[in-house]
RNA sequence: CGGGGCGUAGCGCAGCCUGGCUAGCGCACCUGCCUUGGGAGCAGGGGGUCGGAGGUUCGAAUCCUCUCGCCCCGACCA
């Protein structure tokens, strides 16, 4: 293509409502455009971009046996009421009525669209298993677009589904489907990782998610170099690193006013880690007490699956439930349910002593008071990793794709069985599988940069190569220019040629800022001796090349 | 939804606090000359009514009220 018959609107100067530096360079390098919030335009080189990572969504879903088809965006309100999420999910969801007062939402995803096909079609175990995928656009009405193109409300996702007969063959499906991915994101270029995750309200037998390390992105994993264990923070498991042990007899100890760990600690000149933080929740009306060391953070999402949803008790309720202000609270002689973090059984600590103005130095775990232990505390980077004894990292990643094990959450509400071999009705056991291409592109952005602009991996650039005549006024450059994107296009190669009437300068910077990872430079001096320039955008080395032999030393880079 | 910030020309910004000539600057854009290895130079030119509505005032980009939009932090994220 010839760039001045190409939209490419760069950008010189930074945009103001851009932060994440992959949306920073994709609306200077002129890929997209920003419509409301949470909502973007492809431009020809951003649409371009976003082809070559469908293109290989479908070699990869193909090769493991999917079957792509396509399905409405606009869906009836009966399938999600009968599969509960209509009243389970909130704000989220884009809602609508036709022209008879229908009640219709926008998928957000489509379990129940291809749930509800599935019981149309599906009969007997000899029809299965299936898996059938798309790529098609969902609609979020998030609460916080964010990030360019990381977070919007309208994106293009590959979403694909199993349906199988046995647990056995989900676990196929759930392999093949972890396989196409590592070759997927490997194949964008992408650093990447496979660690669990929470299952959420999906529920179901387990789920992965699929993580792109970046500054830019929402979730923390935590990461075990040593035995591999890789997991999102929100279900981490880690073991703080022990105290010293502490040869205190049990007192209590005037702690006039101190009431928060950091003010206790300072005070009695005892580390963070040697006390036992007491909060005190409600589980709809049952009051739970749940126990962190002082140094630790409490994990919401940990404690709920083990107590249910929950919210933190008023002032009001801690003083009536356990008989004393705030910031005195211990564990010890309370009757509610305690829920302690299992780092706490071992070693000697300081608490409340459920007494204004007192704490209790020297207490230990089934001596002074006993709880339920669970780890419920959030990991972090230093703390111990609990399979290995190796030391955990945590990192911050973008969510390129997730995988899950629906088993039959969608099947048996929607009707979705089959007739196996003795002739007994089953539900179809299911999987969902996910990917979002523009998280690829932000991703590989992200990833892949310098102050220049983006440096795209070969397999998702929107051109192989980019030809620089520099000087549009010399015959011969503009002629070798002709005779190079000739012998590039013949040979298959992707080439954008800057065929503006700019300066050097203007194309060198507009080169660097799209990215394309290979730059062939037509200059005056060297085509005087016949040669042009190869230059390879990522690392800069450039290498001097006879006109007539560009096309084929270009082929064997690639 | 809670907290914070910002809306002035296509982009980036100044002016606002302390109302007052014709609303500025850089880049971009148009014309001509010139230039062609890292966002050139000279000359000339076009473009905004200051997010919107209402109010105060002799007078509002500037002060007040309401409203819309965008960004960031948090909550949320099936």
């Amino acid at each position: 293509m010839r760039f001045s018959k190409l939209f490419i609107p760069t950008l010189r100067e930074i945009p103001a409502d851009a932060e994440a530096v992959s949306h920073i360079l994709m609306l200077r390098a002129g890929y997209v455009r920003q419509l409301a919030a949470g909502l973007y335009i492809y431009l020809p080189l951003g649409w371009k971009v976003i082809g070559k990572i469908n293109a290989i969504l479908k070699e990869e879903m193909d090769r493991i046996g999917g079957q792509e088809i396509s399905m409405p965006v606009l869906h009836p309100a009966e399938i999600w009421k009968q599969t509960g999420r209509w009243d389970a999910i909130g704000g989220e969801m884009f809602r609508l009525k036709d022209r008879s007062d229908r009640d219709l939402c926008l998928g957000m995803t489509h379990e129940e669209i291809m749930t509800w096909l599935a019981s149309k079609e599906i009969r007997s175990y000899r029809d299965l298993p299936q898996v059938w995928y798309q790529i098609q656009t969902k609609l979020r009405d998030e609460a916080r677009p964010k990030s360019g193109i990381l977070r919007t409300r309208e994106f293009i996702m590959k979403d694909s589904y199993s349906f199988d007969t046995t647990d056995e063959g989900l676990n196929t499906n759930y392999d093949l489907h972890a396989q196409a991915y590592h070759r997927i994101f490997g194949r964008c270029g992408l650093r990447f990782m496979q660690v669990e995750s929470d299952t959420g309200m999906m529920g179901g037998a387990g789920a992965h998610e699929f993580m792109a390390p970046s500054p830019a992105g929402e979730d923390e994993v935590a990461i075990c170099p040593a035995c591999g264990y890789a997991a999102n923070v929100e279900l981490a498991l880690s073991t703080p690193v022990g105290n010293a042990p502490a040869d205190w007899a049990r007192e209590e100890v005037h702690t006039p006013d101190k009431r928060t760990v950091q003010e206790v600690s300072h005070f009695l000149k005892v580390k963070p880690s040697y006390f036992i933080k007491s909060i005190l929740v409600m589980a709809g009306p049952t009051p739970v007490l749940a126990l962190v060391r002082g140094d630790q953070e409490l994990h919401e999402k940990k404690l709920t699956k083990i107590i249910g949803p929950f919210r933190p008790a008023q002032k009001a309720e801690v003083k009536e439930i356990l008989g004393v202000e705030a910031g005195f609270i211990g564990p010890m002689g309370q009757k509610v349910r305690i829920v302690g973090d299992a780092c706490l059984k071992e070693g000697i600590y300081v608490s409340g002593a459920n007494k204004p103005h007192y704490h209790l130095k020297g207490i230990a775990a089934d001596r002074d008071f006993s709880a339920e232990w669970h780890d419920i505390h959030t990991a972090r980077g230093g703390d111990v990793c609990p399979f290995c004894s190796g030391t955990l990292h945590v990192e911050r990643v973008i969510e390129i794709g997730n995988i899950f094990k629906l088993g039959t959450k969608y099947s048996e509400p929607l009707g979705a069985v089959f007739l196996d071999e003795n002739g007994n009705e089953k539900a179809i056991i299911m999987g969902s599988y996910g990917i979002g291409p523009a998280r690829i592109a932000a991703a590989a952005i992200e990833q892949n940069n310098d102050k220049d602009g983006i440096i795209w991996p070969r397999s998702i650039a929107p051109f192989d190569v980019e030809l620089i005549p520099l000087n549009m006024a010399d015959p011969t450059t503009t002629a070798t220019a002709e005779m190079l994107y000739q012998a590039l296009a013949e040979r298959g190669i992707e080439v954008l040629m800057d065929d503006r009437n700019e300066r050097a300068g203007v194309k060198f910077k507009d080169a660097d800022l799209i990215g394309i990872p290979t730059q062939v430079i037509l200059g005056e001096k060297n085509l005087k001796e016949g040669l042009v320039e190869i230059k390879d955008r990522k690392t800069k080395e450039t290498i001097k090349v006879k006109a007539e032999e560009v096309a084929e030393k270009i082929a064997s880079l690639l």
